[in-house]
DNA sequence: TTGTATGCGTTATCAA
DNA sequence: TTGATAACGCATACAA
C-alpha cells in the first residue's frame, strides 16, 4: 500500500473548470517554461532531457491537459482557424468543395470557421470582418455563383493574410485562384454529342454574370469551329441572371420549353451546369420527349443529383472535392510561409474537367425533339 | 485651414499591423479601461460622458480598430464560436441544416467552426479535441447518419457546455435533440398512398441503426393497422447498415429489383429516404415500370435531388434548415443562460414533418408493377 | 465620470 | 538542460 502523501490526486478545489499549462507544472513538478517547451516539441525540446519529456507528458495526459488556443494566440499569433466563405451554400456544388477543404485543413489541424454569404454583399463583408476579429490565419472564398466585388479581398493581403478563391477570380496577383478550365470543360461536351453523332443541338449558356459562361462558351464555338459544326442561333438560349443558385432549374425548364415551341429540330442539348440539364429534361418529360432516346442531354459540373436522377446524368466534372483541397493546401502553404518568413506568391490554378458519361446521351440515330 | 498640429495622422511607425485598444486610447487621450467601457457598451457605460463616448468611437473608427477576439476570450471566457460537427456533410440532408444553423449564430454573432467526421469514431473525438481547444461556447452535433457512440457528449455537459443533437438523440438529459416525429412522418406517407387508393405497396425501411427507422416503420404500422391495410411481408425489405449516407441510392436500386423479380403486384412503393426513393424509380425505369402510370413511389427527407428529379419526388418533408435553426438556438440560449448563472435545463424537441406532393405519385387506377 | 492595476494562459527571451 | 520573467490585448475591481 502507498502512503497518502503518495497520492497524486489533485486537490479538486474551485478551480476545477479547465486544466492549465500551470497544473501540468506543478504536478510534473518543472516549470510552466519547460512544460511548454515540451508539449509544443518547440525548437528547444531538442536540450531537454527524454525522462523530463516523458514525465511531462504523462502529467498533461493524466490531468487532460488541453492548451487553451486562445492563450496561444495572444503570444504567437496563430489562431490555427482558416475563414471560409461560401457566397451561397445551398448550391450542391459547394458540398464537396467543403469537404475537400475540410480534409485538408484537418491534415495540418486546423479549423475552418464556415460563413455563408448569402448572395448578400453586406452580410459578406460583415462576416469579412467577424473572421477577422478572430483572426483567422487564411481566408477561402467559394465564389461559385454570385458576383459581389471582391476588393475587399484585397484588404487582406495587406493583413498579410493569405486568401484563395475557387470558382472565381480576381485580376491581379492578390489573391489566389482555383477554377476548372471552363474552354476545356464546354468542348468536351460538346466533342462528346458531336461524337455521338448529333449535329442539331440545342445549347443553353450561362448567364452573363457567371465567370465560368464566357470561356465555356468559347470552348463549345472553338470546337464547334474546328470540326465544322454548325451552330443555330435559334437553338442557343442564355440562362438570366440571378442571386439563387438552384435557379438554373427553374432556367432549364423554361429555355426548353421555348426551344420545344419553336419547333426547330434538336436531338441534343447541352446545359450550363447540371440543374439547368434537370430541368430542361423535366420539359421534355412533360412534352414527351424521351431523354436519351429522342434527345441526349449533357450537364456541367457532376454534383448529386446529376447522379441519382432518372436517368442519370452525362455531364462534365468538375473535380470540386480536389478544388477545395487544392485552395486549401495553397492558403495553407501561405501561412507556413508567412511563419518562415520565406517568400511565397500567389497562385492561379486551372483543373481539368472529366467527361463522366452516364445514361442521358446516346448517338443520334434514333429519334429527335422538335 | 487647420493647423498642423491638429492632424490626427497616426505615425505609421514599426507597429502598423494591428490597432489595439490602447492605440485607440491615446488617439481619444483616454485611457483604455474607458475606451474598454464604451466600446463593448459595459455596464458602467452609463456613466459615461456622452462626449467621451463619441470621442472614443471616433477615434475607434477612424483608425480602422477591430477587437482582437482572442484576448476579449482571454478575460471573458467567451469565444464568440460554437462547434458544429456532422456526421457526413455528403448527406444533401445536411445542407439546408447548416444553413439553418449558420443563420441563427450569425444573428448572435457567432461563428460557426465546422467540422466532419467522415463517419469515423476517432474522427469525431479529434474534432471534439480540437473543438474544446478552441473553447466552443456550445456544441450542435448533426447526427443523420451513422452511430458513433456519444458517451463524449456527455462530458462537454460536465464542462457546462450546452450541446444538442439533430436527427439523433441521448438517453437520459445531458444534451439536447431536434428531430422529426418520425411516427408522424411514416404515417404522412402511408396514408397519401393509401388515399390514392393503392392497396398493394412494397417497402423500403431504414437501416436497423439508423435511429429513424424503428419509429417511421412503426408510424406505418399503426397507420395500416387503423384503416386494416394489409401490409404483405413478401414486399416489405430493409436496407442494410452502411457508412455512407447515401448508399440508400444503391440500396433501393437493388431491394426494387428484388421485388420485381418476385413477380408480386404492387402499385406504390415507400422507401425510406429521398435517395433510397431514387434508387427504386431507376430500377423501376431499367425493368420499364412507368413512375407513377404504373408504380407511385414516395421518399422522406425533401433533399434537393427530389425536387429536381424527373419525376420530381412526392416526399415527407423534414423541416431541415428549421430544424438547424432551433437546435443553434437552443444551445445560444444555453449559453446566455450560463452568462446570467440562469437555471437552464435540455429540451428534446419534435418537429412535424408535413406531406410534399409532386409527380411521382398517383392514384392507383391505372395499372401495377409485378 | 474616468484612470490604475491586475490577471486571463501562453510563449519567448533571457539568465542560470 | 531548465527556470524566472515579461509580454500578448483586453476587461474588471477598485481607486480617484
Amino acid at each position: 500500500m502507498s502512503v497518502p502523501g503518495d497520492m497524486q490526486v489533485k486537490r479538486g478545489s474551485g478551480r476545477n473548470q479547465t486544466i492549465t499549462m500551470r497544473d501540468v507544472a506543478e504536478d510534473s513538478g518543472f516549470s510552466p517554461a519547460t512544460v511548454s517547451i515540451v508539449l509544443n516539441n518547440a525548437p528547444l525540446a531538442r536540450y531537454i532531457a527524454p525522462a523530463t519529456k516523458k514525465r511531462i507528458e504523462e502529467s498533461a495526459k493524466k490531468l487532460g491537459y488541453r492548451p487553451n488556443a486562445m492563450a496561444r494566440f495572444l503570444r504567437s499569433k496563430r489562431s490555427h482557424s482558416v475563414g471560409v466563405i461560401f457566397f451561397d451554400i445551398t448550391d450542391p456544388f459547394c458540398t464537396p468543395v467543403l469537404r475537400g477543404i475540410e480534409n485538408a485543413l484537418y491534415q495540418s489541424s486546423y479549423v475552418p470557421i464556415f460563413a455563408d454569404a448569402h448572395n448578400q454583399r453586406n452580410r459578406f463583408e460583415r462576416y469579412l470582418e467577424m473572421l477577422l476579429e478572430h483572426h483567422v490565419e487564411a481566408l477561402i472564398v467559394v465564389a461559385n455563383w454570385l458576383v459581389v466585388d471582391i476588393h475587399l479581398l484585397a484588404d487582406l493581403s495587406k493583413r498579410n493574410i493569405p486568401a484563395a478563391t475557387i470558382g472565381w477570380e480576381l485580376p491581379g496577383d492578390i489573391v489566389s485562384s482555383v477554377m476548372v478550365d471552363n474552354e476545356i470543360g464546354g468542348r468536351l461536351a460538346l466533342e462528346h454529342l458531336q461524337q455521338l453523332g448529333h449535329r442539331k443541338i440545342a445549347f443553353i449558356r450561362g448567364p452573363k454574370m457567371i465567370i465560368d459562361s464566357a470561356p465555356r462558351w468559347r470552348g463549345v464555338q472553338k470546337y464547334a469551329h474546328t470540326v465544322g459544326l454548325e451552330i443555330d442561333p435559334a437553338l442557343v438560349a442564355q440562362l438570366p441572371d440571378s442571386f439563387d443558385p438552384n435557379s438554373g432549374f427553374d432556367g432549364g425548364y423554361r429555355l426548353a420549353e421555348e426551344f420545344l415551341q419553336k419547333r426547330k429540330k434538336f436531338t441534343a442539348l447541352m446545359a450550363f451546369d447540371d440543374l439547368t440539364a434537370l430541368g430542361a429534361i423535366r420539359a421534355l418529360a412533360k412534352a414527351g420527349v424521351k431523354v436519351p432516346e429522342q434527345c441526349s442531354v449533357i450537364g456541367f459540373d457532376d454534383v448529386l443529383p446529376a447522379a441519382v436522377s432518372v436517368p442519370s446524368l452525362t455531364t462534365v466534372r468538375q473535380p470540386l472535392e480536389t478544388m477545395g483541397t487544392n485552395a486549401a493546401n495553397i492558403v495553407m502553404d501561405g501561412v507556413k510561409a508567412g511563419l518562415e518568413k520565406r517568400d511565397w506568391s500567389t497562385l492561379r490554378q486551372k483543373v481539368t474537367p472529366e467527361l463522366v458519361i452516364r445514361d442521358s446521351t446516346r448517338d443520334a440515330a434514333h429519334g429527335a425533339a422538335d
